[in-house]
DNA sequence: AGATTGAACGATTTGTTGAACGTTCAGAAA
DNA sequence: TTTCTGAACGTTCAACAAATCGTTCAATCT
């Protein structure tokens, strides 16, 4: 079972190798078959099929991603609003750059995204899972209170969705869009603080 | 001169007639021409071409949709907080409801908004002043201070990207989409009291 | 037996050709 | 002259054919 899983490795490097040089609808998968030395039908043996190995070098990445998200948020010491400022633009810069590094990942994403419309869903749930963290540590260093975590990361995700998927909406550069990006978080973590002075208030009444 | 309106009107309404039944990219100008009791070439004396007169429908609507706008938010003895509120819920159920009582509309909406990528900026820029108004508004009552009311605005319209455009990147439904909105806008326009309380605080030290 | 192949299948894409489209403009009509 | 027409222009679209692709599976190899 060990043998089967570096021979998925091989598939997932060889497609990866292709997918980003000549695109996904260009690469064929008698072509991925022939780099990792075997038959098309081969592959059939540890992938479903090709969509599943775009979707696994898609799954790889948001793994790294997501491990980069972890690692900066959990310096001690730091605040809330430098935790979410800190989340929110790793996350522009992480997709601008991979975008403007590689744009036949947009393809791959775009695929994915339209056959398997689950799939942003998921990987959107996984980072509120880690909006969720910040939120606890906040509250846990009496920073701001929100009395529904898990909804208060949604809002969160919907009022930055341009910075998460920047080139798909707009043609903005990178300087430009952290500057939105700074405005936009700036308004809504005071939004944070605020609904937590005016809780705490109720409270106090 | 005031002929020329007339048949710029009824050109307008032939083409309208024709865009939302058959699609854009369907319907002919020899048709719209036909309608107009007109030759296809005597069109080009009133448009520079067929995307100007869907231009010319877009707009007409943009221009109902502004004073309405203008409408809500005008009743006086409003907090800024509800003007907002009125506005993006007027925003989001607006288009929609165009958009669910007429697909087609979806279709001219796209061909303009990549053939003229100014066009939608241009949009933006309209309901901005209004934004703007409510800001000016809501200074004047002393509810709160924007330092940059233009830049604010933005800031706003960026969050609700989502709801702007609603059927473009989420298939929610109204209700969903309109609970959501509301957990944006709450934390946005407490972020603008409290910010303004900050710089209150900032100014009596 | 299990692992692998590669020809075969239906679906999708590509290439091509002819029709249809948006647009123009020389000339007819007013 | 000014207003309008409709044939003509280059481009784009639609439909059909051929080729190619993703996928399957009976046959082959280990």
């Amino acid at each position: 079972m060990a043998e089967k899983d570096t021979v998925r490795e091989q598939i997932i490097e060889a497609a990866k190798k292709r997918f980003s040089h000549f695109g996904y609808a260009k690469t064929t998968m008698a072509e991925v078959a022939a780099d990792c030395s075997m038959s098309p039908g081969n592959l059939y043996r540890f992938f479903p099929g090709k969509l599943d190995i775009a979707e696994a070098i898609a799954s790889a990445a948001h793994e790294e991603h997501l491990k980069e998200l972890r690692k900066l948020i959990q310096a001690p010491g730091k605040s809330g609003r430098d935790r979410l400022r800190d989340f929110f633009f790793e996350e522009l810069r992480h997709t601008y750059h991979m975008l403007e590094k590689n744009p036949r990942i947009h393809e791959m994403a775009s695929v994915i995204a339209c056959e398997r419309p689950q799939y942003s869903n998921w990987m959107l749930a996984n980072e509120r899972k880690i909006l969720v963290e910040i939120f606890d540590e906040a509250e846990r260093r009496g920073e701001f209170r929100t009395h529904d975590k898990e909804f208060t990361a949604e809002m969160f995700q919907s009022a930055t969705m341009k910075f998460h998927y920047p080139q798909l909406w707009s043609k903005l550069t990178l300087p430009k869009l952290e500057r939105e990006l700074d405005g936009v978080l700036k308004l809504l973590v005071d939004g944070l603080y605020a609904q937590a002075a005016h809780h705490n208030a109720g409270q106090a009444a």
